[in-house]
Formats: C-alpha cells, structure tokens, sequence
DNA sequence: AATTTTTATTGAACGATGTTCAAGGTTCCT
DNA sequence: AGGAACCTTGAACATCGTTCAATAAAAATT
C-alpha cells in the first residue's frame, strides 16, 4: 500500500516543480503536458493520475508562489522601519521586486483563466486573500479612526494601486522602464498615498 | 481589379467586426478562426488572406478598443469640473466605467501576449501611449514645478494606479466588488494620491 | 469574344495540444 | 502463489492555428 503511493507522491512533487520551472522559463502558454511527462519520467497520460488537470496544476504552482510572496512580503514587514509608512514603503518595494526576479510565475497568478464551470478550491481562494493582511498593522497605525470594513477597502485599494504600477511597469509592450527607476517611483506614490490619506483622515469626521 | 479588393476589404471588415463581438462575449479564449470563417461566410483558410494571423486580428480589435476607450476618457477630460483634481477623478472613473463595461474587450488588451519573436508594429505602440497624455492638462496644473521627465513617470504612475485598482476590482477571483463600491474608491484614492503629490511638490525643491 | 495569365478562394491536411481510456503491468492481501 | 485491486501506459480523440495544392474567379491580352 504504501509503495505506489510513495511513488505518486514523489512524481506529484516533482510534477509540481516542473510544472513551476517551466512557468519561470517559459511562461503560463509554455507548459506543456508531454513536456512535463518526459520530464519527470512518465507518461503523457500519467500526469492525469497526478492531477486533475492543467488549470490544477497552475493553481498549484501558483500556491506555491503566493506563499512565496507571502515570505518575502513578510520580510518587508517585520523589517524595522523608521515609520508604519517606511514600512508601507517597503512592502510595496518588496512586492516590485518579487514580481521582477519571478516575473513569469507572478504573471501566471494574473493571466490564469480558470473555465467558467469550474469553481476554484477554497485553500486558493484563501492564499489570495492572505496577501492583502500584510499592509494591515502599519495602515491600522496610519488610519485608526476607520471602520473595520473602511479600512479593509483601504487597505486592498493601496494594495491594487501598487500592484498596477507593478503591472504596467514592468510590461514589455510599453516602454520598459528600469527597475531602479520603478522602485523609486513606487516608493514617491506609495509616500504620497499615505500621505494624502491621513490628511483626508484628519479632515473629515465621519468617513466616505 | 476593383471587385475583387472590395471584397476583400468587405470581407476585412467584417472579420475585425466578428472578431471584436466573439471577444466581447465569450474572451480572448473563446476566439476560433473557423467560427470567425462561418460568421462571415468564407472558408476557415480565407481568414489569412484578411489577416496574417489571429495575433494581428487581436491587435487590431485592440487598436479599436483603445481608441474608443481613449474616446471615453477625452469626454471624461473636458467634461467642465470644479477643479483639475475632479477632473482627473472623472478621468479615472471614466476608465473604471469603460472597463466594466468593455470587460471582455479591456482583459484582452492586457491578456493578449504575442509570440516573443515577433515584435508588434508601431501602430499599436502608439495607440497605448495615447491614453496618458489625457492626464497631462489637469495633473500639469497641480504639478507645475515638475520637469517634463519626472512629469511624464508621474502621470503614468497615476495612470498605472488607477488600471490596477480597476483590474483588480472587476476580478472575479477575489471577493467581487460591487461596482458603486469600487467607484467610490477610485475617487477616494485618487483624491488623496493628489494631496500627497501635491503636499510633496511644495515641500520639495529639487525633486526625487 | 476567346484565350491566356494572374490572382483569390477553398477545404483538406498537418502538427500541436489537452484529455480520455482500454489494455496490460504492478502491487498488495490472504 | 494467486487473485483482486490498483496503476501506468501510449494510442486515439477532439480541437486548435496554420499551410498549401487544387480549383475557381478575375484580369489582361489577343
């Protein structure tokens, strides 16, 4: 009982591994499955033993870059920082630079389409919702008077913002734009953000 | 030597027509040359004496996209508003408008990927950079003090904040945002990007 | 108007791809 | 060892984008 499984646990792993270098190298159009069959050692067929089917498979290496992410992300945040807005800063900086050293697997979390029917699992669901609670204690320092809700739209609004800059930055279509020049910009936005927030903050009461 | 162009550019027509629906309805994804052939009425081969691939076909349904979102933002642009930060709030509105609206044909601007060997012609380089130049007017009064290069980073960082907050808002993998909710940050965001850039330009000489 | 030359259109065929499945092999329990 | 349960295989299928020899149409020439 355990001697097959054992085998299709090691072939799962190493499918998954291959299946995240061939992203990297080649992008999400670029993994093939008799490619990753050869790879690993099996049969084109046999990756259908491992795994339900290729969307599986994204989501699988994408987990495993969210989790990544969530490391270098929680670096940047546990890094002293002068400020809960140098932290902020940093997060950003840290978020550009994961996505610019793993660009093709970053790119695959986005242009990933699942099939309309198909429904994706909760643990993805979740992976995807951990990122946004990174900038949450240094924003709650920030902003203290918001509402609970308030303050989580705020908090996934500054993380898309940045994530846009990201995105379009580093976007080959467009005029490349250097990555030190990149990091800058995104710390001058992220600062100007904060800043424009927490006077918004003083100046009106309620909210809105 | 008339009769048979005309057709041709009839048939053309209508292919970037065809194509520019199936998009709309069903996605990038869901764009087949031969029900594009059947659409409008010619053989699955004829597409390519229109069209030198669907890459081009992509492209150019994208040059149509771009330039009736940029028809969009323009009215959006000289729209009066009370002050040039409203009306770059309109703008960036406008663009979160347009992008629900146009969701299928606004992913596919940013999903398409082409073959890395082949480059995609000056056409549609500057059809994309077009739709910075409407923050220019409004984003100059407040920024008056900026060179024209640090100038031009800034607006497209504005620009490339707003795209992500709009990208990642109509994502239906998240938790969807109702699109009022999403609006209402937006000008939010905006707003206070605004106050921190311009507090900023104040307190700084040189720049940075 | 007839014939030749040039051009356009067709749809069958090719190569790749994700996915399935009957056939054959392996492993495990008794 | 023997049989039941399971696993792996690779050929086959359906669906793509794309090509191309054959066919039809148009234009040019006589």
């Amino acid at each position: 009982m355990t001697k097959a499984l054992e085998r299709r646990e090691k072939l799962r792993v190493d499918l998954i591994q291959a299946a995240e270098g061939m992203i990297a190298e080649r992008g999400l159009a670029g993994l093939k499955t008799r490619d990753l069959a050869r790879e690993i050692g099996c049969a084109n067929g046999a990756v259908y033993n491992l795994v339900a089917d290729v969307d599986e498979l994204v989501l699988l290496v994408g987990s495993r870059t969210l989790h990544r992410l969530d490391k270098a992300l929680s670096a940047a945040e546990s890094a002293d920082a002068p400020s809960p807005q140098e932290t902020l800063v940093r997060i950003a900086i840290a978020y550009c630079d994961f996505a610019a050293e793993n660009l093709e697997l970053w790119r695959a979390l986005f242009e990933h389409r699942m099939a309309a029917d198909k429904i994706l699992p909760d643990w993805s669901v979740n992976d995807q919702l951990q990122l946004f609670r990174h900038i949450y204690q240094p924003l709650a320092q920030l902003l203290p008077k918001r509402s609970q809700e308030q303050f989580g739209i705020t908090a996934r609004s500054l993380f898309s913002a940045v994530h846009g800059m990201v995105a379009l930055g580093l976007e080959q279509k467009l005029v490349a734009v250097p990555l030190p020049a990149l990091r800058k910009e995104i710390a001058n936005l992220v600062r100007a953000m904060i800043d424009g927030l927490v006077a918004r903050e003083v100046k009106m009461i309620g909210g809105g």
